[in-house]
DNA sequence: CCACTGACGAGTG
DNA sequence: GCACTCGCCAGTG
């Protein structure tokens, strides 16, 4: 069950990130936004899953170990794959979440940045 | 088997 | 926009 959403997770493009209702509606299991959270958790941290891509619907880092090196690592990778993070520590979905429709070919295309 | 918990989300006040 | 509640399903004790 959770391969299905560890596939999702990877099919998500680097400088871009997903939610977790997101992600679940698109492993074909709409509703377990929290499983997909309960997944992420038991996932290893040398797993090669992009799970530093999925944040809540207010684009902000989930982790409920606030403070921890998990989170902050999280953010730093974002950062590195291009993605910004406003003065309230959060992700302008508006520009930032992956469009699955608009890069169908797995193409995601150029990240508008300057539109901000 | 029952109850509680959890990287969440949508609805309501 | 923020705080609170209810619903979600799987794991764990």
């Amino acid at each position: 069950m959770w391969e299905q959403i560890y596939a999702v997770i990877q099919k998500v493009p680097a400088g871009y990130v997903a939610t977790y209702g997101q992600i679940a509606a698109l492993a074909g299991l709409p509703g377990y936004a929290r499983q997909v959270g309960y997944a992420l958790n038991a996932l290893p941290e040398n797993s090669l899953v992009p799970w530093h891509r999925v944040v809540n619907a207010k684009g902000k880092i989930s982790i409920r170990s606030g403070g921890s090196a998990a989170d902050l690592r999280q953010r730093a990778r974002l950062e590195a794959e291009g993605v910004e993070f406003d003065a309230q520590g959060r992700i302008p979905l508006e520009h930032f979440q992956w469009r699955p429709e608009r890069s169908f070919n797995g193409n995601p295309g150029q990240i508008d940045l300057g539109s901000q």
